[in-house]
DNA sequence: ACGTGATCATTT
DNA sequence: AAATGATCACGT
């Protein structure tokens, strides 16, 4: 084997964590399973999460699910991607929940999608169906912060997004809103509820919602870092 | 219920 | 075929 794995070991600089992460480029998914001595799914079904949670640990990501960056230390979010043969992602990529209810305040700004984008690191999955799960490969990672362009787009996107919020129409907002950021349900089904506020400014039961980049921003975003335009 | 990690399954 | 709306697992 040519990598190595410290799941216990956080790394303490950007360089160490960029070093892990192309030492595990062009191995498997299975090769890294066996390596931490943990068993491959039949299929994701069931395991929805198991990709990023293996990523995570090779990486010595803390596996815990405070909202703060995967690599506390260093600023830096962890992203898996699913792509095709042509490096097209196959997902869109899930960013934070949707603040339904205190939306008065909120700026672009300090909100939390802009902290989650400020600086990211993708590990592209090579995910064709036909690919048995042990069999798909670690590509290249990239670690990413949105240029001037990437970062006004976003900005614009999730603006529209919380101007209807704000106005309580968030029922109105569907997956076809936004260029780049859209908003879709986020919950474990369409029972879970929570709190939002509708036209008349009366809190309301609605299901939750989160932040999605859509598969076109991120494809750009590799073809861009691996000179493809 | 809400956060983390996402992909599935049906519709378009 | 791609995108949307729904869903799965686990920790706090």
């Amino acid at each position: 084997m040519t990598f190595e794995i410290a799941p216990e070991y956080t790394p303490q600089s950007e360089e160490e964590l960029m070093e892990r992460a192309n030492a595990l480029a062009g191995h498997t998914l299975g090769e890294l399973a066996c390596a931490l001595g943990l068993a491959v799914p039949a299929s994701l079904r069931r395991h929805k999460g198991w990709v990023g949670q293996l990523i995570e640990t090779c990486l010595g990501a803390m596996a815990t699910n405070r909202p703060v960056p995967d690599f506390e230390n260093l600023g830096i979010e962890l992203k898996t991607l699913p792509v095709d043969r042509f490096g097209q992602p196959r997902e869109t990529t899930y960013l934070c929940t949707v603040d339904l209810s205190e939306v008065e305040e909120l700026q672009w700004e300090s909100s939390r999608a802009r902290k989650k984008l400020a600086r990211v690191l993708f590990i592209p999955i090579l995910a064709e169906p036909d690919i048995d799960l042990g069999a798909r490969m670690v590509g290249s990672p990239i670690l990413w912060s949105p240029n001037d362009a990437q970062e006004q787009a976003l900005r614009r996107d999730w603006q529209e997004h919380m101007d209807l919020i704000a106005q309580g129409l968030v029922e109105t907002i569907t997956a076809r809103d936004g260029r780049y950021l859209q908003i879709r349900p986020k919950a474990a089904n369409a029972h879970v509820m929570t709190w939002g506020v509708d036209d008349r400014g009366d809190a309301v039961m609605t299901t939750p919602r989160g932040f999605y980049l859509r598969t076109s921003f991120t494809g750009e975003l590799l073809r861009a870092h691996f000179g493809l335009i």
